[in-house]
This record gives C-alpha cells, sequence and structure tokens, in this order.
DNA sequence: TATATATATTGATAAGTATCAATATGTAAA
DNA sequence: TTTACATATTGATACTTATCAATATATATA
C-alpha cells in the first residue's frame, strides 16, 4: 500500500484518530490512552498496533509501560492544517 | 460525524483517493473518470456520491453528461502537502 | 416516438474491520 | 518465587464496505 493511502487509512477511524490527536500532546502510555479513549484495553492495544504498522506511530518500552508517539511529521502537519478555524484550535479564536 | 473523519474516510480508499487526485487536475464527467480508476461504471458511481456525501466534491449537469469537482480545499491542500519531496511531484526533482 | 448515451440505483456477495472478553506474555515488586 | 501490573494476542461476533451485474432513470438525437 502506498504511504498516502496509509496515512489515510491511519486516520480514518474514530479511535485511531482520537489516539493520534491525544499524541499530538506528547509521548502517552497505553495506561493513558485506554482511558482517554474510553474504550477497553484490547481495542486501543489493536489499534496501536495499527497506527505502527501504518508508520504513524512509534514504541518503546520502559520498565512494564509501553510509551507511544507520534513520529509522522506529516501527520503532523495534516493535524495542524485541518483545525484551522476551528474552536478546536484555541489560538484562532477573535480576541 | 465530524468535518476531520469524514475528509480522512473519503481519502482511505484506492479507488476514491484515486478520483479525487484526478480531479486535482480539474473538472472531470464521469465518463472520463470510470476509465481512468478502472473499475466499473456502477462502483465509480457509489464512490462518487459518497465523496459528495462527505462534502469533498460536488456535482453538475450539462446536457446527459455529469461533472464532478474537487471543492475542499482542505483536501487540495492536504495531497499538495502530502506529495511533497515524492516523484510524484515533478517539481521537487533534482536538477 | 424510438433509440442511443450517460449516469444512478439496487441486490447480492465477498472481504474487511472494530470491538470485546478471555487469555497469554513480559516485567517489576513483595 | 509468587504476585501484581502493563500490554499484547486470540477468537468470536457484528457491522461496514467495496465491488459487480443487472436494471432504472434522465437526456439527447434520429
Amino acid at each position: 500500500m502506498r504511504k498516502l493511502l496509509k496515512i489515510f487509512k491511519g486516520l480514518s477511524d474514530e479511535t485511531r484518530l482520537k489516539i493520534v490527536e491525544f499524541l499530538l500532546d506528547g509521548e502517552k502510555c497505553v495506561c493513558e490512552i485506554v482511558p482517554f479513549t474510553k474504550r477497553t484495553q484490547s481495542t486501543v492495544s489493536v489499534q496501536l498496533s495499527k497506527l505502527e504498522y501504518l508508520g504513524i506511530i512509534e514504541s518503546r518500552r520502559e520498565g512494564r509501560k509501553i510509551y507511544y508517539k507520534l513520529t509522522n511529521e506529516k501527520v503532523r502537519e495534516i493535524l495542524r492544517i485541518l483545525n484551522k478555524g476551528t474552536n478546536q484550535d484555541k489560538d484562532n479564536q477573535k480576541i
């Protein structure tokens, strides 16, 4: 599958998109991601695997925790663009 | 469904992505899109409907032909970014 | 009006996928 | 070495979706 399609498939599911948006804030462990997404631990684990396979995030073990971070800069850029002109971007509010 | 997800779902299928990329070039009728995608006419028609429903393209009838065009500027911008640093972007080749 | 052309709709089928509960694995602490 | 914790894997189920062939609809032309 080509890169473009990998990125769009990665972001085309509610759970995965939520995870990626959470990771915009920085590296997080699974134990933080699970409650944020309001899905079961196994569901989150499966979706994290897919995101990693699709080249969007990477993982790192530290003790018994595993941390994931967003490593795809194109994805970061895309999300920044798409959030322009939205209330989600608080820097864009009228003064 | 929120806008972000609509865009990613729209672009997360090979056929639809191909259609959208073809429309970057300008307005096209279905009879041009079908052979380009190498899918049946009914498949293309279904996918065009989805793209329209998702707010990515718009249609216009002229006689018995129907023309579709890309109307979502965010989508155009995203594709431009993602094609940077790729051979698909011929302006980016080394001299 | 009859026919040809362009596109949409429908129904069937196969393939893919998101989710969960249960279980397994790996790591640290007692 | 036993126990607790963090995460991954698996199997089942339900849901979604991509595709095609066949058919319907709309428009233009003979």
